[in-house]
DNA sequence: GCCAACGTTGGC
DNA sequence: GCCAACGTTGGC
């Protein structure tokens, strides 16, 4: 079981509509070490969903509900999807300054490189950022 | 197979 | 709106 980071622009898919939809192909990750990422995701894995663009901050968590599978609607079978659900939305978003801000996060992949879609999130990252979100 | 040029992403 | 970082493409 790991945990990720999945980035998403809300204008294109929020968080909002993920819990709307109930679950959805987590698609349009062409990248390719996001993609090995993608791959190495197993059901059960636990996401946060994060908004790119001006939020710039984790919303909600998710979990990862499906194996890896190639993306039906792409025809390149090296384009992987997983189906994830949303879990919750966080009480209270935490942002991108907010995790910089706390030295327990340093070294987070997520600004290591900052363009990477998927990112892989160590347990205490995870336990830290949920109770960021909690303050 | 290398690398310069170019495009894209995401943070500021 | 700008720019740094990174990935991809295409010519050689």
């Amino acid at each position: 079981m790991a945990n990720w980071l999945l980035k998403t622009e809300p204008s294109v898919y929020a968080f909002e509509e993920l819990v709307r939809d109930k679950k959805t192909a987590w698609d349009g990750v062409a990248n390719n070490l996001a993609l090995i990422h993608l791959r190495a995701m197993v059901p059960g894995d636990r996401a946060l969903v994060y908004h790119t663009d001006d939020e710039r901050a984790a919303i909600g968590t998710a979990q990862v509900t499906s194996k890896p599978y190639a993306d039906p609607n792409a025809g390149d079978p090296k384009l992987v999807v997983v189906d994830v659900k949303p879990v919750k939305k966080l009480p209270r978003p935490v942002t991108l300054a907010q995790m910089k801000a706390n030295p327990k996060l340093e070294g987070f992949e997520l600004f290591r490189n900052s363009r990477l879609s998927v990112v892989p999130v160590t347990d205490t990252q995870w336990d830290l950022i949920v109770a960021m979100s909690q303050t």
